[in-house]
DNA sequence: CAACCTGATGGGAACGCTCCCACCTTCGAG
DNA sequence: CTCGAAGGTGGGAGCGTTCCCATCAGGTTG
């Protein structure tokens, strides 16, 4: 087998009967460069089957062409939630047509958070995307400090100095609990997620807004926290049984959490709608598949990895610009669980 | 800011009082190294920062430490399948513990076909996983040309001559439809994914061979051919209804698409199990939640994501072995649709 | 005591590209 | 007719590594 090595721009250069530098300016796209240097240098390249080696760029003009996506979540996460997988379609469709790759980074412990500390560190991306960032995580510091730059998708609190996309919680969760008032339930109670997450947070707060505005009862024995799994919802919603048997609805801060409560429910004889009303937030596949269909918040969860890819792909381009970032509209989703 | 440029080997060199070589030597664990040399470079190491230039290692070595998975997938699926997820969490695990990272490339169009050929023929990765590849998928192809060392989860044919990973596809269709029988079930009809896809065909396969043994009817009325999608399964399940009334068994060949058969089913007043008894196929979040919940075939997904990550390294750190190739066992977890 | 190995070390070259700068045209302005 | 600007071009240097070789000290062998 001659397997002849890969052409280099010196062997396309010698083929076009031009020096190096041309064919470099070619690729690039300079102007300088006359018509018929660059019909040789394209036919050149044509004939020998050139491909200019990145790496070789990359030493170079120290830009790698590529972006990491970095998900830091605990292994039961991103099995359960479809959350991701939407926003890993969105970056995809927002690197569509630039020659810049995806690299995905699950951070689950310690040692995977120290590999990921040296990779940036060795900028072996040109930016980074985060989801699902918790107030103290270390990451955005050190991605700051480094002058990385990075895109947040949602925010760790509502200050947040970062760029930075995310959908209107607050809103979202009030547009559900103002639902449920107007379809005549009493004692709204919700299941929340982790509270060192704004997400969470966020929807907590849009529960208690609806229930402030409508001079409704928003204490804290009607609120149960989980951590977005399903069992955590299943749990928390027995829990809110306990403490109010006689409550008529529930606003779960997500889909997945939704369905445990609704397991609890049917397992406690309690009939959805009917007994109780179960409201879910991000209109994920298993909202259309619960038993009953579950009403819940849509978040346009694509669209947000797409918006932070864009967001990101400009701050590469032009870096240190003003903050940018983006806040997305939600839209209630009814089925029959309410 | 006088921010100082990343230090080089050459600083670390200078740093400890050594050559160049040496600290290469240490940072590759060579043994020909003195151990105060080594302690001078580490510490010298330590006091600078340094990390080391991939890029520039790259460079010489021609390695990448990275590797693509590739999911050639038209959009409507990645979001729907939660199969996806669970592979990116076993190639993901396979992948802790070395250095190498995880590039994501969803391939949608003939545009994002052609980049990733360049991609690919740039050497940008040491290696390929493929994932979810249809008979006449030309990338197999270009791979071996390019002596690009890939493995596949799932398989073109039964012949399939690259290294591979699929679970046991004809074996559990088979225990599902003879579960079927057990239950006393009498026409059992088939819904089924792409003809050009191996996992669609032996699917389907099983489900003949099951019929076969208990000498039960196996005809091509049986049969509707689906793409995967609920809104699929939910035509096929129709379709089926016009021309067999009297079935009252479906196996089909994913979740997904047993849920659009639920839909379809309910929607024509058709109880489940009652009327009618559906099976399905991978076992991801849907089956849990349908309407019933639904009896299925598990496959090991995220063991299959680790096994085709484990055999690519394994091909990257010694080629052109011996076909590797490994076949995963699947079992029913019987729910309340049978 | 000469010849030889063996362990430890460092410098030069190479990997394939981009960028800086010097050069050579050609052309219009003064 | 001279000069300078502007377009087009190519060679050298450098990016930060690894690898090949040459070197050198110290010990072992005959």
């Amino acid at each position: 087998m001659g397997a002849t090595r890969r052409p280099t721009i010196k062997t396309v250069a010698a083929r076009a009967g031009v020096g190096r530098t041309t064919v470099s300016r070619v690729l690039n796209g300079s102007t300088l460069v006359s018509d018929e240097a660059r019909a040789a240098v394209q036919t050149a390249i044509a004939e020998l089957g050139y491909v200019p080696s990145s790496v070789a760029r990359s030493l170079v003009t120290s830009r790698t062409d590529s972006i990491a996506l970095v998900i830091p979540e605990s292994e039961s996460r991103l099995g359960s939630e479809p959350y991701f997988s939407a926003v890993i379609r969105g970056v995809s469709n927002g690197l569509a047509g630039t020659q810049i790759q995806l690299l995905l980074t699950l951070v689950r412990d310690q040692r995977e958070m120290d590999q990921l500390t040296r990779f940036l560190t060795a900028r072996r991306v040109d930016g980074v995307l985060l989801v699902s960032v918790h107030r103290d995580d270390p990451l955005p510091g050190l991605l700051e400090k480094l002058g990385l730059p990075t895109v947040l998708a949602g925010r760790r609190s509502p200050a947040e100095p970062l760029h930075h996309v995310h959908s209107d919680n607050i809103g979202g969760a009030r547009d559900a609990v103002r639902h449920l008032i107007e379809r005549g339930r009493g004692e709204i109670a919700t299941i929340t997620g982790p509270p060192d997450m704004d997400v969470a947070d966020s929807r907590l707060r849009g529960w208690r807004k609806a229930l402030g505005e409508a001079g409704r009862e928003a204490g804290g024995e009607l609120v149960a926290p989980a951590d977005f799994t399903e069992e955590g919802g299943r749990l928390a919603m027995r829990e809110l049984l306990e403490r109010r048997p006689g409550l008529d609805a529930v606003f779960a801060a997500s889909d997945v959490m939704a369905a445990g409560a609704l397991a609890e429910l049917r397992r406690r004889g309690r009939r959805v709608p009917d007994d109780v009303a179960v409201v879910g937030f991000d209109d994920s596949i298993v909202a259309r598949h619960t038993d009953p269909p579950l009403t819940t918040v849509r978040q346009p969860v694509e669209e947000i990895g797409r918006s932070i890819t864009d967001l990101l792909l400009r701050e590469i381009g032009e870096p240190g610009g003003a903050r940018r970032h983006l806040l997305l509209p939600t839209s209630l989703v009814v089925r029959d669980s309410t």
